[in-house]
RNA sequence: GCACUCGUAGCUCAGCUGGAUAGAGCAUCCGCCUUCUAAGCGGACGGUCAGAGGUUCAAGUCCUCUCGAGUGUGCCA
């Protein structure tokens, strides 16, 4: 059984609902639409809540202002309900904040308000984020794929959905053997004790700016033959070059491990693209053999020209394998070891015509989930120089943006707790804001924009930032130590009657269908902007109602309530958005 | 050429399936710590929502065109 996300809406609209059957009698108007039609006014003047009028007075064919001013007479009273009012063509609600509290606050405090599901139907998603390559460089780019997979991870199973976190390394191609060939017959200096990933990916770069400068001399046919000999011993998992190459993979992967432990990201299952090299030329060859691929020009594909999809090359005249080949091979093994119901590709916008391809192959050779894949794409990262290059070495690396993050911290802000704090509450507490500044910025932006990096403007940490959430997490955190909170004592909530009280009462009771819409669209863009308002409002409580010193201990408890339940909610929807919340800051 | 994405304040961005007076942050300028964390709060300044048509009772939001930016488009991934 699914919860209606809001509680307060959920009444209101059930009491519209049959306002509407009393004063107008049977429409073809359910109480979900009329849950789902409620928005909020303008301002806090005109009502908290909003029932517009439009459709209504479309299917009486009558004035919307006419139906507001009819449909006002037939609301029944109720504790929630203080006062109904009709603006023009809307109703609008004035609450009564005290029934807010047993029937939002208490299931935040008790937490049983997380508990869901939001979803009536439970599905099996797999989301597939992070495909880097090994042997190269980590850089900021991979970082927004990182953040926006975990955080729709975090988000789907919070709202009940059975979701599995798939990865895609790239660990063969031609970038390996470059790589690998610049390691072992150009590289001189030998590899560092800590820290070999990040080097590996660096080599890479000078592979490539090598490889460029050796064109037209006498290394040149060398070098070509090299590579296809590199090439030619991994995939037949043989000789040296097979040995440096699950060693450097190693390193690689290593890397990929410490910033996925860093970046509190877990996957459930780790899909190499070596596993499905050969398996999908394979399977490739069958579909051939079985008439569903053509022979084109040498190569075996199919004609998607029909669809404004060119030709989709599965096997190149050379025998050998695409990215979309084995993204054919993959598609089968997901559903198959997961008996999924979708399945979701978080990749930059560059791929969307590769998807289009893939996905549109899939359901040629009648593949029964073609219809249940969905290219999740969203903008890249670039630098204000213009689009990220490993293969130029013109990148951020992803290192270099978390250390100085770190740094910054600890200067302009932690500094003030040496001699109080040890060394190592420093460096987690930086750590976690570092994590929630970064997070934060790939998250806030919705998908369909880019993102130019410039690192002056991500090592500023006032305003919309992560570290603001956090820090009024860490504030009620230190408050309810300070005031003695105590979940125990029975609380008068009629006393929270001030304006800032009861708009931060009001944003509460949002949360679950921000949640609900935000994993729904995949926009996590929606659950920063929420988490955001609800950190102001709650700022704009926290100086206009004193707690330690309010006029009353029932005011004073009631307060503290409110601010534990806020400090409940950041909490939470940090953690959706994948951002730890430090206890202080 | 064709396809997709984007264009909102000086800069960076919100704006829920069309709904009431388009909102934040940064920057600039004022004010607020002998009171619960000033990584904070309040205020001022700042907009022909790229432009033109259209649909609608209602358009930043939907449709068409124009302009501008970006990306992709058969043997890379």
């Amino acid at each position: 059984m699914a919860n209606l996300p809001n509680k307060i809406i959920e009444q209101i609209s059930t009491n519209i609902h049959q306002a509407i059957l009393a004063g107008f009698g049977q429409l073809p108007i359910s109480p979900t639409d009329v849950y789902e039609a409620i928005g909020s006014p303008p301002n806090v003047k005109m009502g908290h809540l909003a029932f517009p009028c439009f459709n209504l007075a479309k299917m009486c064919k009558s004035s919307p202002k006419n139906i507001a001013q009819e449909l006002v007479k037939f609301i029944n009273s109720s504790p929630l309900i203080k006062e109904v009012k009709n603006f023009g063509p809307y109703l609008n609600f004035f609450l009564n904040f005290e029934p807010i509290g047993p029937l939002v606050l208490e299931d935040i405090l008790n937490q049983s308000i997380f508990e869901g599901p939001l979803v009536a139907n439970s599905k099996k998603i797999m989301f597939e984020y992070s495909q880097p390559n090994t042997h190269k460089e980590l850089h900021v780019g991979h970082m927004r794929n990182l953040c926006l997979g975990n955080a729709l991870v975090r988000l789907n199973r919070y709202i009940g959905n059975e979701v599995t976190a798939a990865t895609y390394p790239g660990d063969v191609g031609t970038h390996v053997a470059k790589c690998l060939w610049y390691l072992k017959y150009r590289n001189q200096t030998p590899p560092p004790e800590t820290g070999k990933g990040p080097w590996l990916g660096k080599l890479y770069s000078l592979a490539c700016q090598q490889l460029e400068k050796e064109l037209g001399t006498s290394e040149e046919e060398q070098n070509r033959s090299l590579l296809t000999s590199i090439l030619k011993e991994i995939e037949s998992q043989s000789g040296p070059h097979y040995e440096l190459w699950q060693t450097t993979r190693q390193w690689s992967i290593d890397l990929m491990k410490e910033v996925y432990k860093w970046a509190d990201v877990d996957f459930d299952r780790w899909y190499f693209e070596s596993e499905v090299d050969s398996p999908s030329i394979m399977r490739a060859k069958e579909f051939y053999q079985q008439g569903l691929y053509i022979e084109s020009d040498g190569a075996i594909g199919v004609d998607l020209s029909q669809d404004k999809l060119g030709f989709c090359m599965m096997i190149k005249s050379d025998g050998t394998g695409l990215y979309a080949t084995k993204d054919i091979d993959l598609a089968y093994k997901k559903f198959e070891e997961f008996n999924l119901d979708q399945s979701v590709y978080i990749v930059d916008t560059r791929q969307s015509y590769h998807f289009n391809q893939v996905f549109k192959v899939l359901e040629k050779i009648n593949f029964p989930h073609a219809q249940n894949c969905h290219h999740l794409d969203y903008d890249f990262v670039e630098l204000p120089s213009g689009a990220m290059s490993s293969r130029k070495g013109d990148i951020v690396p992803l290192t270099d943006l978390i250390d100085q993050m770190q740094n910054t911290i600890k200067r302009e802000y932690l500094s003030r707790y040496e001699g109080q704090w040890s060394s190592e509450q420093i460096n987690e507490t930086a750590n976690i804001v570092a994590q929630g500044a970064i997070k934060y910025g790939m998250l806030r932006v919705d998908n369909g924009r880019k993102i130019v990096f410039n690192m002056q403007e991500w090592l500023k940490l006032d305003g919309e930032t992560g570290p603001y959430l956090q820090y009024v997490h860490a504030r009620i955190v230190s408050l309810c130590e300070k005031q003695n909170y105590d979940p125990k004592i029975a609380i008068d909530w009629s006393l929270l009657n001030s304006a800032s009280e009861q708009a931060v009462m009001l944003k509460l009771s949002q949360f679950n269908t921000t949640a609900l819409t935000a994993a729904t669209t995949y926009k996590t863009a929606l659950m920063c902007s929420y988490l955001y308002e609800l950190g102001k409002l709650f700022n704009n409580f926290y100086i206009e109602c004193p707690i330690g010193k309010a006029s009353s201990t029932e005011l004073k408890n009631a307060r503290l309530a409110l601010a534990k339940s806020c400090g409940q909610i950041m909490g939470q929807g940090l953690a959706l958005l994948g951002i730890k919340a430090p206890n202080q800051m």
